[in-house]
DNA sequence: TCTGGGGTCCTAGGACCC
DNA sequence: TCTGGGGTCCTAGGACCC
């Protein structure tokens, strides 16, 4: 048995916890350079508004029905984050985070779904008094029937926020009345097929032989068709150790300036390779690239992958191959809109293969790393670095970030102030 | 004019092995 | 003219997720 425990309209909720004037507002929050809208309240659910809709479509909406928005403010929804997960992890062994705003504990300790019903209407209570974001609960015996569960518990106040699936009927029934589309693993390309083969609701679905799913849907498909029958097969892989770390962005205007690129590829650089060695692990593979906007016709691409011969976590090492990319492929008076840099193959840190003909000096290399890592970490994120790299992004007029929130809860010089009269 | 970012898993096909 | 069988590993790309 499974409690899924799914935050409501995540971002959204994190803005209102210190802006509870806001909370009966319609509210939106933005993509990077305020582009696509990517959290919904739900009064902006009701009106119509998709996810990922591109912001300045709904201007009209914003203007007529006095949306508020946010530019995304990912330091603030990371630590509320991490506070109800610690909540959660009191109340089981087995914490499976899933994503930034929701996860799956392992409840089959407890004696019967009325004890977890009970439990988690506990758990909700406690989270929305100590972090101040409403949740909802989904207890089923897969991870895709909580994901149902949660669903309903959403949509049907009845439920008071925990719905559960813990009977043949409740099963069936909730089932029914779910669009095909809707199901967690079912995307796009498979809802097409199975509406082609007649199939509308995710009854439909798990009604059909498992040899139909497989067919249809390959491994993925079976397990999905599995665990609408009630089988727990899908295992929800743990945050703590990526596969692989990336740092991309969109520039709010093109990039001309080679340097001011370089500048900006050589601070996410910094960044993935501190994620990196944060996990203790080093990478074999480091994929460069910057291209020119999408939605022009005529696109030019820099992009490579580098290969460490020996797995490295060194910033400086990164950098250099990095830089060395940039220079090779170059062309002038191109805006570069979209860069990145992404790292695979990643192993653990301890262990790594030695190269015979190896020839820095990496034992230098890494002390090198760690005083700077230790510096930054007593005195503030980039307090020193390796050049080139941007003082402040912003300064460069590289994104649009207009209405981003305080980090009411990771910078001391944001925290809200009291006036007691 | 403006159109996000960061992940996972699976599969097919090629290179290579004996 | 005829041209094996059974594997592993790696990679690119697709599909999907939030």
């Amino acid at each position: 048995m499974y409690a899924l425990v799914d935050c409501n309209n995540f971002f959204v909720s994190c803005e209102r916890v210190f802006r509870p004037d806001l909370r009966d507002k319609p509210v939106v929050v933005l993509s990077g350079n305020d582009g696509c809208v990517v959290a919904r309240s739900n009064e902006v659910k009701r009106l119509g508004i998709r996810m990922g809709v591109p912001f300045y479509q709904i201007r009209n909406e914003v203007e007529k029905y006095g949306i508020v928005h946010f530019s995304s403010n990912f330091p603030l929804y990371g630590d509320l984050s991490s506070r109800i997960m610690r909540i959660l992890s009191r109340y089981t062994d087995d914490l499976q985070q899933y994503s930034i705003d929701e996860a799956f504990m392992d409840l089959s300790y407890m004696s019967g779904t009325a004890e977890a019903k009970a439990l988690c209407e506990r758990i909700r209570a406690e989270i929305a008094r100590g972090v101040g974001v409403p949740v909802s609960v989904g207890i089923a015996p897969s991870k895709t029937l909580c994901k149902v569960a949660s669903h309903y518990a959403k949509k049907y106040a009845g439920y008071r926020g925990v719905c559960v699936i813990d009977s043949e009927e409740r099963r069936t029934k909730a089932l029914a009345q779910y669009a095909i589309g809707e199901v967690w693993g079912i995307g796009r390309q498979s809802v097409a097929r199975l509406q082609a083969a007649g199939i509308q609701t995710a009854l439909d679905f798990a009604d059909k032989s498992a040899d139909f799913a497989k067919n249809m849907l390959r491994l993925p498909g079976l397990n999905t068709w599995r665990e609408l029958n009630g089988e727990d097969c899908i295992s929800v892989r743990e945050l703590t150790e990526k596969q692989s770390i990336a740092c991309t962005r969109t520039f709010a205007r093109g990039v001309k300036d080679r340097d001011l690129l370089e500048q900006a590829l050589c601070r996410f650089c910094a960044n993935v390779a501190e994620k990196l060695r944060r996990q203790h692990s080093v990478c074999r593979q480091m994929i460069v690239f910057a291209h020119t906007s999408r939605f022009q016709e005529q696109r030019f691409v820099i992009q490579d992958t580098v290969t460490f011969h020996t797995p490295t976590a060194n910033t400086q090492e990164m950098t250099g191959a990095l830089l060395q990319v940039v220079r090779a492929q170059w062309r002038t008076d191109t805006p570069y809109k979209r860069a990145g840099v992404i790292l695979m193959s990643l192993s653990p840190d301890a262990g790594v293969q030695q190269d015979l003909f190896d020839t820095r000096d990496r034992q230098r290399d890494n002390r090198l790393q760690q005083t700077i890592d230790l510096i930054n970490a007593r005195h503030g994120r980039r307090t020193i670095g390796f050049m080139p790299d941007i003082p402040t992004a912003q300064a460069a007029g590289l994104y649009d970030i207009g209405a981003k929130s305080p980090a009411y809860t990771t910078d001391i010089r944001d925290i809200i102030t009291l006036k007691c009269h």
